[in-house]
DNA sequence: CCTGGGCTCCATCAATGGGTGGAGATGGGC
DNA sequence: GCCCATCTCCACCCATTGATGGAGCCCAGG
């Protein structure tokens, strides 16, 4: 009996990681890795040549993030069959690549049979999202989002700015810097802009990297 | 020629890394993987066990840190050489690591070229420090260090804690925690609270999985 | 059209935070 | 023994922050 192979691409900057995908996939029967990917135009270009059963993709890329590639996917294939990859389990991440059309969600410390298993799953059509995570994105689904202004205000939080900085930084007064710190405040559930710059790290709203970029 | 391999260990708890990190290793000339370790306790077992040329440790690990079992691998063998793989640039951690006896420190998006020269240089008995790393080390030695009792008050403030509730948590005065602050912020080269809570996060300070740990 | 959400601004007030300049106690290292 | 770093505390002061309760403007969707 031989029965078509699942076709999975590989989109993960991580030499590494990438390597060990790779050698845990291709021992495997019934799994071929048709592609590789470093970066977001990278994956692109892979899909639209492969057009793979399953695309493994890594939230972490440089230049373009694993979100906006999932997006742009599915906008040319909205029946891709993406499975996310990613290191930590920041909230924000998964929330955002779920709902750009991301089928399943895994944590790169996960063993050998989750990852086969889960690409099995969605290649069958099932969306697979582990207990504890849905149990966090259901939490996080209650959450009113932030505003594009308030999530700029939080940014500049982040960053060590005093509100006087964040109105001059985005052309506003330094009163209405004070009512968008308000109302995130409320929406992030904290009580001082020292909580909202942790929380906002910690569940992945304002990246890490974003810090070192900004300041000079 | 039959030259003798050079025997590696890994440590490193994420399975897909670790399986790259073989995958990577084994097809090399002159290098053999004797042994791998998910955690900080198993690391010791298979150190004693195979006594290693080169140990490849990640840092961070479940309940024990990567730089705890360096030191304790070093007390019992001074001359071990350990080389450090690490996600991120994290400073705090270059320096702890590098401080506990690791010859090199490699980041996680490296090359397999790199890799492997890394290995032999330090097998040769070099240190192999690259250069932007070397640059930050420079820098981070010249900032002094926070003493047990900032830590534990910036930690705090990691948390999101007032100085009133900081007090109370470490059972001191509203007033030495502000003299600890002060001269925390001094020793951080920021200008208050929150930007002392993202530089502890960014430079590895305070570990961000001490977050969730520590909230309820 | 008109309703609602988002953005902007205002004034005012209490609480919190941070700067300054002390000062006593302890304990390890020279 | 003496010094130095650390930890602890105090008082005073001003700046910043966050809370409250408005208010007008714009624009997209019903």
């Amino acid at each position: 009996m031989t029965k078509e192979s699942i076709r999975v691409l590989i989109v993960e900057d991580h030499h590494v990681v990438r390597q060990g995908l790779v050698a845990l996939l291709n021992v495997v029967d019934g799994l071929e890795v048709v592609g590789e990917a470093a970066d977001g135009a990278e994956a692109i270009t892979q899909f639209r040549k492969h057009l793979p059963d399953i695309t493994l993709i890594d939230l972490r890329l440089p230049r373009m993030s694993g979100v906006e590639v999932i997006q742009r996917i599915r906008m040319e294939t909205p029946n891709a069959r993406l499975i996310v990859l990613t290191t930590y389990d920041g909230d924000e991440d998964i929330y955002r690549a779920l709902q750009a059309g991301a089928r399943a969600y895994l944590l790169k410390g996960m063993t050998s049979d989750e990852l086969i298993s889960t690409i099995r799953a969605v290649h069958a059509g099932k969306s697979h999202i582990p207990p504890a995570i849905a149990e966090k994105l259901a939490e996080r689904m209650g959450t009113e989002s932030l505003t594009p202004r308030e999530f700029d205000v939080l940014e500049q939080i982040v960053n060590g700015k005093s509100n006087k900085e964040i109105g001059t930084e985005l052309e506003i007064s330094e009163a209405t810097v004070k009512t968008h710190i308000n109302s995130l405040l409320g929406k992030l559930g904290v009580t001082d802009r020292t909580q909202a710059a942790t929380a906002a790290i910690q569940r992945g709203i304002v990246p890490l990297e974003s810090l070192r970029k900004t300041k000079p």
